[in-house]
DNA sequence: TCTATACGAAACCAAACAGTTCCGGATATG
DNA sequence: CATATCCGGAACTGTTTGGTTTCGTATAGA
């Protein structure tokens, strides 16, 4: 949904109903931000079930009881944490533009892509017991995590179809998805990093044969090492 | 789900010669397989931390007592039923050869297979976040739940290369992991259902074209349809 | 300055759960 | 039948933790 904001707490006692207070402070949660970020946090270093709300509170210097008046349950305040990171999505306007499908593809790999990639591949595991329990959390996670890189490789794979670089055949949606899966894979069952190399060797090892366009034996050194 | 003498353990026939008891019952341990049984059929259902020792004993028809007799915690009980879920394993001898790598893929999709395959992501879903803190458990689960079908993949492949149907330059060992890495982000993040059509899709879409093999359009008619 | 509000800290409560202990019964051996 | 062993079930303990309440305080508006 939107922000943080569920809907307010309305349990204070003699809380007429005109929303806006006419005294004290007017500033309304201050603090969401950093305690939603504390819960990434946490939530990527633990898990979910690992997670406590009392680690939240103190990585956002808060107390519980400001985390309960905001929301009603840890679940909900994963969920919105969740649907709130946002950030990292890949506008359709910077998409690098090369000219070459790989010059596009490499061009995404920016070491903070990478990082922050591996960041959100933290936080998808400590999510992964609760996701599949959980269908909204299992919607904003993949809203947030997984998709916007998906879109990002399939609007590049469409642009190269677009200006007739590769076939119009090219099974785009699994391909798109083929980088962040392997990548989840990686990180999780294989528990190695990932890092740019393996982005690279992906390219060049599957995603740009699959499409016809050959392995560049030219332009970079032997990946397949074995 | 009804057991009826599991094979997963053969520990209770022949006792060694040093440890048996003179008197009462020699029967050791004999409950060992449901417990195991039932610890796997929890973990898919509930996860790890959802996961209750009351709940293993009750589905294995057990007392908690005698898990706590065989294994000194849950973590223990949960490597050892990891570990032991040897079944599915694809036997060397017993992979299909009919000539053309993609008649051994293909020929890999059984249903059973296919259904096994899920029961081992719900598995995998529910170790994840305790498998990040516990190497031995990450290692336990990559050895009996995933490695064994990327192996026989990577035969599969191998033997493609042997019999000169494909380039040895092709990434084997991003290949043979790639229908699991695909199945896992399918089921777990995107929540859909891995059945026969998408294992196909992803042997016809990506992975024969990367191998050089192109689309199969023609030798295969209706297989590559939605 | 006064006042209402949101805050952080800490105490508190109830439920759930890992792990233990005890006991009656089943069962195979002698 | 006697005995030794293992089992299932249930009661019990101690701890953790989600969630609540209380209270002193900081702050922004009146």
């Amino acid at each position: 949904m939107t922000l943080g904001t569920s809907q307010l707490d309305t349990s204070q006692p003699g809380r007429g109903p005109d929303a806006s207070p006419k005294l004290g402070r007017k500033r309304d949660h201050t603090r969401d931000p950093d305690i939603l970020e504390a819960a990434l946090e946490v939530l990527a270093e633990t898990g979910y079930d690992g997670m406590t709300m009392e680690m939240v509170a103190a990585r956002a210097k808060a107390g519980k009881a400001t985390l309960y008046r905001r929301w009603p349950s840890k679940g909900e305040l994963v969920i919105d944490a969740v649907a709130c990171m946002k950030r990292g999505g890949f506008d359709r306007d910077h998409l690098p533009d090369t000219g070459t499908l790989r010059g596009d593809l490499v061009a995404m790999i920016k070491p903070h892509a990478v990082e922050d990639g591996a960041r959100k591949m933290r936080i998808m595991a400590g999510l992964m017991s609760m996701i599949s329990r959980t269908p909204e959390l299992a919607e904003a996670a993949r809203a947030a995590i997984v998709e916007p890189r998906a879109s990002a490789n399939r609007i590049l794979l469409q642009r190269a179809i677009d200006r007739g670089e590769i076939s119009a055949d090219c099974d785009i949606d699994n391909l798109a998805m083929l980088s962040q899966s392997m990548a989840i894979y990686r990180v999780l069952v294989l528990q190695k990093p990932v890092n740019r190399e393996f982005f690279i060797g992906l390219i060049d090892g599957i995603v740009l044969p699959a499409v016809g366009l050959g392995r560049p034996q030219a332009q970079r050194d032997g990946n397949t090492a074995r």
